[in-house]
DNA sequence: TATTGTTATACTCTATAACTATA
DNA sequence: TATAGTTATAGAGTATAACAATA
């Protein structure tokens, strides 16, 4: 049995909650995706930092004289995407590509001083971000909210 | 003070997880999607059938006669977005553009009995699949994971 | 003036394949 | 043979801007 047509003029979540869609974690999750995409974008505003760049450059600043290839594996990105993030970041000045006594394939990624001090702010911005947009939830469901996205992340990607 | 670098072949999540991503709502909600997303696209593997292409599907079964730029607004995109998405169901059969009386701007969307079934099948076919995926979490955690995530889809974008 | 559907266009994110230099 | 970094290329997904038809 169909339900009745949605209004063309107003179209509020609440009117489309009887939809099988409400009821998929997929679809959910995408969504959710989208609007924390847009805090985000916004706590990044004049910085211009995209979400990977900010991931790689956190990565980077964390575990430093990291490789791309490991970088690339952490981020869940192939290395050849990894390419123009590294060269934005260098564009940047917020790392240094510099060789490994060892093994001349490898390039180890450096932060620096202006790209720890960058990465310092950014993540600021981002966390103050997010403690505003998702102020009603409580510190508990915010970990609760946490906890299970980990369980997802480490279930087994279906091929 | 930095954390010790990880090792170029093994990267597990658990070498990661005290980096600052870790506490972060959108970075995880991101890698979680990830993992959905992979589900869901070997649930519709023969079928061909994109995320946002199923999505559609599914509200215009549900809402028939649905307008595009209702249905695209519903879905959070542009109208111009949904006419490759429209084309696309049009050209597998499984909805019809139909003229509206009274306002010959509107077409109204209509499924097809190939759509409906179609439609049916997909969805069987996602509901078991993230059953298999997300079977881990428990029938509560799962429910508690979807009030959490439509509370953030309840939230104001950040322009 | 405003809205519907549409086209043209561009940008971001990501993947695959192939190359080079090393190992 | 295998790996690290790279380039070229292509495919999703999305957005903006403009247009014709209609309201």
């Amino acid at each position: 049995m169909p339900k009745p047509a949605v209004k063309d003029t107003i179209t509020t979540v609440s009117e489309t909650e009887n939809s099988d869609l409400e009821n998929l974690i997929g679809y959910n999750l995408k969504r959710a995706d989208v609007i924390a995409k847009s805090g985000f974008q916004q706590a990044m505003g004049d910085t211009g930092l995209s979400a990977r760049v900010f991931t790689a450059l956190s990565l980077m600043v964390t575990y430093p004289n990291i490789a791309q290839s490991s970088l690339s594996r952490i981020m869940g990105i192939e290395r050849s995407g990894l390419v123009a993030i590294v060269d934005e970041l260098e564009a940047r000045g917020y790392l240094k590509r510099a060789p490994v006594p060892g093994d001349r394939r490898v390039q180890a990624l450096i932060p620096t001083q202006a790209g720890q001090q960058a990465y310092d702010q950014a993540l600021t911005r981002v966390q103050t971000q997010e403690a505003r947009q998702f102020a009603e939830l409580s510190a508990e469901e915010k970990q609760t909210l946490l906890g299970l996205l980990k369980r997802i992340r480490q279930m087994e990607p279906m091929t």
